[in-house]
RNA sequence: CGGGAUGUAGCGCAGCUUGGCAGCGCGCCACGUUCGGGACGUGGAGGCCCCGGGUUCAAAUCCCGGCAUCCCGACCA
């Protein structure tokens, strides 16, 4: 069904993660055109969950769904100099349509801003207009040189905001907002993965802006992944598309714009930081399934007892769901959910039944313990947080234990074989530290202020970069 | 575009050096015995050996020419 290197971008970092975990879980496999992918039932519903938490977020922070084109005529791209120069070289381009060639190419796109440009500059009229905050669900191409399932594939499904603002201040509060309530605290709360939050170099920033803030994670095997960025795009687009207001004393301004997004390159995040050599282990608030109860027999009143515990469950808020499949072994079903990640099985058998328990086996941590029938509903339920907080606890561990403060660029670049390296951004701003890095393949991660913070400027004093392998 | 490798059953691969019936493991189908952690036995289905040409009595195998894919680099959510 799927290829090794669907789960395993780098298959000797997860050796055991072979091409019996793949096909059973069911995550994604190789498109029918280059880079791109098709995602299976099981991968599509840790997306789907994905989509209803962070969009949950998003219209907490006030933003509003809408929908633009899939196609966006080339000449919008010319408009915004940084903007054709860094998305031309991937761009895919539509030459003929109904049969004959088209009189202007139309670009399949890659981010949507330069269409949104357009119909924000015709939306926004007065200062009452803003801010003007929306949000796309969709798809975008960008023909990449070197595609990677879920982590760089050729077209991706993501959420794309844009916003236009009456001010710097506005719209550069508005982008840090989104970085920290929407995106870091689903990546950190939901996902359990944690991240630094930190500001992009030059060399890194979207085409286009003047700020890019990143969540930076990283993966089992000590390099990092880029989780979700928001952008301040200054006044550049807003120049580009007219994009302006009249202010309460009558004045013509140009608007503040922002854009962010996060992709299903998070599916592949998920997998890259929580798999193990069993299988994928999902964090109880993203699974689709939290408890599967499986029926071990019917025998004994076990299949009433099972049924009985399913509907305890969801009375409790739980995603649950029955395994009766008792004409498949129990080993291959116990496998077969192990594979999946789902956090808790719940074993009922006749056995247990005749006992008055049930066994409760963690995925996480891999245990098995017996309860007593009556409460493992609500011993489940219970359980289900504290493997949450268990999961982001012992992945910030692994992080922190893989991240090394160092002082020279011979030190970073022996750090991040295996991790991430933190030092004075000075050190390396100053000399030709970051090209001495990025020949050995380490770049800048992101940049952090002394006290945690996001710097205002890459030149401020006492500023940290991380810096480590990225995929 | 530079460097390296590979195309053989649904998936993973052996066979090629030294030409001679198309193979193995997993998966799939049937029957039986099993069933509390990936069961076992017996029988079965499944092939454009990447494509085109050449050499030969005979080509998965040798030769020539294409095409595709993967890995390492440059580009990147």
């Amino acid at each position: 069904m799927a290829k090794p290197s669907v789960l395993t971008p780098q298959a000797e970092d997860f050796p055991r993660w072979n091409q019996d975990v793949v096909a059973k879980a069911e995550l994604a496999d190789n498109g029918p055109v280059r880079g791109t992918m098709v995602i299976l039932p099981y991968g599509y519903a840790l997306w789907e969950r994905m989509q209803a938490e962070v969009d949950a977020r998003i219209k907490r922070a006030g933003a509003k769904n809408c929908y633009f084109p899939l196609f966006i005529p080339e000449s919008y791209f010319h408009r915004e100099a940084e903007h054709v120069e860094g998305f031309s070289p991937e761009l895919a381009v539509v030459t003929h349509g109904g049969g004959k060639e088209l009189e202007e190419p139309v670009v399949v796109r890659p981010t949507s801003e330069t269409v949104i440009g357009e119909y924000m500059a015709k939306w926004i009229q007065s200062y009452r207009d803003l801010p003007l905050l929306w949000n796309v669900w969709g798809n975008v191409v960008r023909w990449e040189l070197r595609p990677r399932l879920f982590l760089r594939t050729s077209e991706f499904l993501w959420q794309e905001g844009h916003t236009s603002h009456a001010t710097y201040e506005d719209a550069a509060a508005y982008a840090e907002r989104i970085l920290h309530e929407v995106y870091a605290d689903f990546m950190v709360e939901v996902l359990a993965v944690p991240v630094v939050k930190g500001r992009k170099t030059s060399r890194e920033r979207f085409p286009g802006a003047i700020n890019t803030m990143t969540c930076e994670a990283m993966m089992r095997d000590g390099k990092a992944l880029q989780m979700g960025t928001s952008h301040e795009l200054g006044q550049n687009f807003a120049r580009a598309f007219e994009i302006q207001y009249l202010d309460a004393s009558g004045q013509q301004q140009l608007c503040w714009t922002t854009s962010w997004g996060v992709s299903t390159r998070m599916v592949g995040g998920l997998i890259m930081c929580h798999g193990d050599d069993a299988g994928l282990r999902v964090p109880p608030r993203l699974a689709p399934t939290q408890v599967v109860v499986i029926l071990v027999k019917a025998d004994g009143g076990a299949g009433t007892a099972a049924e009985r515990l399913v509907d305890e469950l969801e009375a409790q808020g739980v995603r649950a769901e029955l395994d009766a499949r008792v004409d498949v072994s129990f080993g291959r079903r116990s496998v077969d959910w192990e594979l999946k990640g789902v956090p808790i099985r719940l074993e009922v058998g006749p056995r247990d039944v005749a006992e008055g328990v049930v066994t409760l086996a963690r995925r996480d941590a891999g245990s098995k313990q017996t309860v007593g029938l009556p409460e493992a509903a609500s011993e489940a339920a219970r359980l289900l947080e504290t493997i949450q907080a268990d999961m982001l606890a012992t992945a910030t561990q692994e992080r922190d234990a893989r991240t090394q403060e160092v002082k020279t660029v011979e030190e970073a670049i022996d750090a991040s074989s295996d991790g991430w390296a933190v030092m004075p951004w000075e050190a390396l701003r100053t000399s030709d530290g970051e090209a001495r890095l990025r020949d050995q393949g380490v770049t800048v991660r992101c940049l952090v202020a002394a006290d945690g913070s996001l710097p205002a400027g890459e030149d401020e004093p006492d500023v940290i970069a991380y810096l480590g392998r990225a995929y």
